[in-house]
DNA sequence: CTTGAATCTCACATGGATGTCAGATTATAG
DNA sequence: CTATAATCTGACATCCATGTGAGATTCAAG
């Protein structure tokens, strides 16, 4: 399929796409014109790669985790695996920031609301 | 207290509390000179701002929630109270994102330490 | 072959909090 | 008073994924 039609499928820009393909994320063969061609793999792949990026790593990081996303296998280098275990690790740290800041907002909601209540405001 | 003291209780640099300031969500006396002056609360509230910008609330929406940040109040308009739940609905679906982007993590690291473990490399 | 849609590359723009540098001014200790 | 640290304003830089526009080329269908 053509970058349109993977863009469509995988909800990503096309724009987005090439980016991907840049970072070295995405590969793509190339028609006789220079137009890039995609099999049905890449759709997954590019849903995974969004998955990624919204658990807030970097395409660098991506990269530099490459040899264990791609295929788990004895032969990836202890470094990358740890990298793996550091950005685990990192998102386990994020996370638990934002329910933090989850139940202020949600303090903040609950004394609003009592207030409104109490003056029928709500 | 000057600003650089208030940087280093609050752990936010010099910089983003004069940004802070520029954009309406921290407020300083001046000093003859100029030099900005700053009271025990502002320590807390420049925490809280810290928290209100870890949870994904851009300064301007910060802005538009400070009728129901300020003080809890009757007299908060009816949208600034709906937009409050907005965010905090906003941040949920945040963390829920997460919460599968770490999962795929997960599920990662597991497959790998297995094919580690097989193959003895970990 | 022609036409219009799709795609190509290149390059600059955006947003948002923060870094950083420059040059001037103020505050404070000796 | 002087030296030095702290602060001031203003402006430009940074990161990074993505938007966007121009101008050229290719593809698919008639």
């Amino acid at each position: 399929m053509r970058i349109g039609e993977l863009a469509r499928r995988s909800g990503v820009s096309i724009r987005s796409l090439r980016y991907y393909e840049e970072q070295g994320l995405l590969a793509s063969s190339r028609s006789a014109g220079g137009h890039r061609h995609y099999t049905e793999e890449e759709v997954d792949r590019v849903a995974y790669l969004q998955r990624l990026y919204s658990a807030g790593l970097s395409s660098q990081t991506i990269i530099g985790l490459l040899p264990c996303l791609e295929a788990p296998s004895a032969a990836n280098s202890n470094a990358a695996f740890d990298r793996l275990l550091e950005e685990r690790d990192k998102l386990v740290t994020h996370i638990s920031g934002l329910t933090r800041a989850l139940e202020s907002l949600n303090e903040l909601i609950a004394a609003n609301r009592a207030h409104r209540a109490a003056s029928g405001a709500g």
